[in-house]
RNA sequence: GGACACGUGGCCCAGCUGGAUAAGGCGGCGGCCUCCUAAGCCGCAGAUCGCGGGUUCAAAUCCUGCCGUGUCCGCCA
């Protein structure tokens, strides 16, 4: 409870130096108590007691008296904890709390290749990096979240060709279906257009070297600039891309700028960096010309020779991410980029790569695959969950949910509260756990509306809002009033909420503030259970007032993770 | 083979900048709607924190060895 250190920490200071202690390493020992009843900070005295060849209980015992006049501290078994006043608690909750943000940060997310629609794999870094560009907006900073689009290289050339030289009939013929399940997606533009990819795909696998060395052509064409190629690819992947988007849209999730891997092989950016290369000292040259940086000296383990140039003198696709990337810095003073696991070799090189050339390092967060209880995900081999299709039957799932419980809604409410429910369960799921976390789906699961859900906390929310709808007022100045013990609890989650942003924010962890969340409703249940606001028809001030604080904070919080906050459910 | 992650009750997961009885959820069992929405609340049962060493006054947390799982080790993107 970082408030309350600020009143503690000097009176602590000066109990400490009475006592001999002038040190202050102290401070980072005085934490946030484990267990509610010994309070909100503690201070183990067991480091002084060798200092002072005392017993640590007699130290904890000596401090707790000094400090007794001028806070609520209590010395047990060496531990010294200290409670926050309820009434101070209540005035600084009401009050409310600034948020400390300043930086410009920018985060690049998602950033996957426009060639298919998303599976819920694939999905987990838009849903993580969107909840971490709205956690950073709610912390203060100023944020831009950037989409990096694969524009060039094999993916979207494998792509073109398919969409250039496949009939629908051919596609269909290759695929050996076309009377998928998944006509629900008839239309979409990236299911449909993923179609071609796998088509072509398989036709690659097959070995033909006339498609072979015609994708080359073109790859080889967009590394260079090739203007009508780049634009033919354009072609190509946007309408996936659209698709792509359209069902990130549904997620809540929106980005503000779209940079192009091309932009940087155009402009020039790519060759200058080479030149740069060029007079690092732990450049290499391979027998056929191509070159490399020998990131062994600069403390890679395993492989240690990365290569930027081909030995045809052409850029490779980390040579364009780190022109990328000096780009970005010029942006801002704060980079965070959201990669899966698969790529910390790749991100590795970047960074020290970035470093000798006298950058800073990016930030990035990793998060683990997920898997289906059959394996790993392969749109290849039909093992796959697209996103659109978790979406619908959440959304179906809640409908019929709330069928169920709210016969008075008209089946247009019914639909708007069911896709605010699908969307922000489908997307609590994912930030609760953490990232670094590998998980298996499970339909079950990401369907269940109870419990660590977010259906739960919207609940929570609307049970405020509905208190609030019946008073209909906003509430006036009020003396603080009678603190039971739910009101106290809900003071104190209130009282760290910003102290668990600045954690997730600061770290990267939005499971950190999911979880925050969580507790946040918890503890508005028992409130709501314990200290009614309207009692007989007569409103009590001080508890309206506290239940609209975490009424907001509970909104405020919601948005900051992505979960849409309804005022009835 | 090497590098990097992860391993916590039947299942999922928090805690891991070392600190006091390991926090929740699901599932199980038992209760609570004459009282601001029961997608809620309360209670019970259930844990040698993968295994072995080490550091420390103190280890789920740090170090090390082993085992298991995942990811990566392309002049692909």
């Amino acid at each position: 409870m970082e408030i309350l250190r600020k009143v503690i920490e000097p009176l602590l200071g000066d109990a400490l130096e009475e006592l001999g202690i002038n040190t202050d390493y102290w401070k980072k020992s005085l934490s946030q108590s484990r267990e509610r009843d010994q309070g909100d900070l503690s201070l183990p005295c067991f480091s002084f007691a060798k200092e002072m060849s005392k017993d640590p209980n007699e130290i904890a015992k000596k401090l707790a008296e000094i400090l007794s006049d001028k806070c609520n501290v209590h010395s047990v078994g060496g531990y010294l904890n200290f409670r926050a006043d309820k009434k101070w608690l209540a005035a600084e909750v009401i009050k409310g709390f600034e948020h400390a943000g300043e930086s410009n940060v920018l985060i690049e997310h998602t950033s996957a290749n426009p060639n298919g629609p998303f599976h819920v794999g694939r999905a987990r870094n838009a849903i993580l990096g969107d909840s971490l560009v709205r956690l950073h907006r709610y912390y203060g900073n100023i944020v831009r979240s950037e989409y990096y689009v694969d524009d060039m290289g094999k993916q979207v050339g494998v792509l073109a060709w398919a969409l250039d030289n496949l009939t629908k009939e051919k596609v269909d013929q290759i695929l050996n279906s076309n009377t998928d399940s998944d006509s629900r997606w008839e239309g979409k533009s990236d299911h449909e257009t993923v179609k071609w990819y796998q088509a072509a795909q398989l036709l690659r696998q097959e070995g033909d070297q006339e498609i072979e060395s015609e994708i080359s052509r073109m790859v080889h064409a967009s590394e260079n600039g090739d203007d009508t190629v780049l634009s033919k690819f354009e072609d190509s992947y946007s309408p996936v891309l659209d698709g792509m988007l359209a069902t990130l849209s549904r997620l809540g999730i929106e980005f503000d700028t779209f940079t192009k891997e091309s932009k940087f092989v155009v402009d020039g950016s790519v060759s200058r960096l080479m030149e740069a290369f060029e007079n690092l000292e732990i450049v290499g040259t391979a027998d056929n010309g191509a070159k490399f940086l020998d990131l062994g000296q600069r403390g890679l383990k395993g492989k240690t020779e990365f290569f930027y140039r081909r030995g045809d003198g052409s850029s490779l696709y980390a040579t364009r991410d780190i022109a990328y990337h000096i780009w970005k810095w010029g942006q801002c003073d704060k980079l965070i980029n959201v990669l899966g696991e698969d790529h910390k070799l790749q991100s590795k090189q970047v960074g020290l790569t970035l470093q000798e050339l006298g950058y800073k390092v990016p930030e990035v967060m990793f998060y683990a695959f997920i898997k289906l209880p059959e394996g790993k995900m392969s749109t290849r081999r039909g093992n796959v969950v697209y996103m659109d299709d978790l979406l619908e039957e959440a959304k179906e799932h809640a409908a019929k949910i709330v069928r169920d419980l709210r016969s008075d809604l008209s089946e247009e409410e019914i639909n708007h509260i069911a896709e605010a429910v699908g969307v922000s369960a489908v997307r609590f799921n994912i930030i609760k756990v953490s990232p670094d976390k590998g998980f298996t789906f499970r339909w079950e699961e990401a369907l269940s509306f109870e419990g660590e859900s977010a259906p739960f906390v919207m609940y929570s929310h609307t049970r405020a809002c509905s208190i609030a709808k019946k008073v209909g007022r906003k509430p006036s100045e009020c003396e603080i009033g009678e603190i039971g013990d739910s009101m106290y609890e809900l003071l104190r989650i209130m009282a760290i909420n910003h102290d668990r942003l600045s954690r997730a924010v600061n770290g990267n962890k939005p499971h950190i503030y999911a979880t925050q969340m969580l507790e946040l409703a918890t503890a508005y249940n028992a409130f709501y259970r314990d200290c009614h606001v309207i009692n007989e028809g007569v409103v009590n001030e001080f508890n309206f007032c506290i239940s609209e604080r975490a009424r907001v904070m509970l909104e405020q919080g919601m948005n900051a993770l992505g979960v849409i906050p309804l005022e009835s459910m």
